[in-house]
DNA sequence: ATTGTTGGATTGTTGAACGATTCTACGATA
DNA sequence: TATCGTAGAATCGTTCAACAATCCAACAAT
């Protein structure tokens, strides 16, 4: 923990934008700033004590993240996902996790260590009647997952495309029920991952995330 | 090609900030701004044109996009890709594109062809010994096997790790040359597709991949 | 009900300013 | 000679104030 690699992280202090932009993705996913609503420069900038070209520069980084879109001479507004939105965000998932997925075998131990423990973790927590973490724990798992991968690059695509995600189920209103709901299916994939049947495993997931989508979708539509 | 919603976004033209970055993105790309090049804010926006407020706006776009590299206090940067960053491009792209890959028989044909068609066209070129835009062709094959998926989220992000592999290239003094190599292996993957062995063609998708890191990370080391 | 019109509010962009940080060159010291 | 320290220049980080361009909401006219 104590390497100069780390240290190297904590010289490197974040830019005042950077740390604006992190303060807003966080009200953002947390739902204090719900989705659709409009960010004005001149309220958030007062507020946090930032001047407009700082603001600005906050606003740019979050519009890349998607958590924020920008609409020219308008503002900047919570992203509101659409039907649409989560079937793209879908499509790119079961792209990325199924073909990380299929990576199984060919990683290290550590590496798969961190798709099975937040699926154990999460059960353990169940069966206690403990359902405060599952939201998280889920969230591990599909980080794990893409972890499989071995390329940073693809894991930070992959916690933009998550973000956003999380923001559908904000305007679905699902956000705590949502989870829990595929425990089982995850529980059932790390099975078929421990039998060495990887392909079972795939297709699983592959499955998983129909239902997740269609579930998603048909809410989001009736909205 | 003339709905409305191709007309709105002609209206909805690009910031200045846009503007800038898109202009410093092809420069970059075509060669014109050396990988490890700093760009100092005065002499870009003097030269452009635009204050220094617009031009950092500028500069945190490319710099999500992996174009640039920001350095606290010291500037920004072209980026200059290691062998190590080869490594997880790489990963990613053998990720997304074998995944996108296996795609192909869920899919409308408009997709395939867009898939064969860039390959057709570099044969027919090459056949003429004219191998001018064998690499925009190479390019095309690979977004369009992304395309696959039918997510703009998963060929954004294709196109960011393809736009840094042409940092890559440039480092590596391999721009012309490289993408001609290769053309074999894109006329042998759409044959396999079009004999509907998928698997195989995914496999050998996955070789070209083996051989293009190998290649590339070698010629990067070496410098 | 639809279509101008008109202020008022907000964004887009600029330019200047100043503290903070980094870089460079030049000596000082061993 | 090589290392170290330091002053000064250059550049970045951030703020502020200003103004044009754009959008919005309310009202008037048809």
């Amino acid at each position: 923990m104590s390497t100069l690699a780390q240290n190297k992280a904590d010289l490197e202090r974040a830019s005042t934008a950077q740390k604006v932009a992190d303060m807003l993705r966080e009200r953002v996913l947390l739902g204090e700033l719900e989705p659709g609503l409009r960010l004005s420069e001149e309220a958030i900038g007062g507020a946090l004590g930032v001047s407009r070209n700082t603001l600005r520069e906050a606003f740019r980084l979050l519009t890349r993240d998607r958590i924020l879109v920008h609409e020219h001479s308008r503002g900047v507004f919570v992203r509101r996902p659409t039907a649409d939105d989560v079937r793209d965000l879908y499509a790119a998932r079961r792209v990325i996790e199924c073909g990380a997925l299929r990576l199984w075998n060919a990683v290290g131990d550590a590496q798969r260590e961190a798709v099975r423990a937040p699926v154990r973790q999460a059960v353990a927590r169940a069966e206690k009647n403990d359902f405060s973490k599952t939201g998280s724990a889920n969230i591990q798992f599909h980080r794990g997952i893409v972890g499989l991968a071995g390329s940073a690059r693809l894991s930070d695509e992959s916690d933009r495309l998550l973000a956003e995600l999380m923001l559908a189920f904000r305007v679905a209103h699902e956000v705590e029920a949502f989870h829990q709901t595929y425990l089982p299916w995850n529980r059932k994939i790390v099975e078929l991952l421990n039998d060495g049947t990887v392909e079972q495993a795939v297709q699983q997931l592959d499955e998983y995330f129909d239902a997740a989508e269609q579930d998603l979708a048909s809410r989001l539509l009736a909205d």
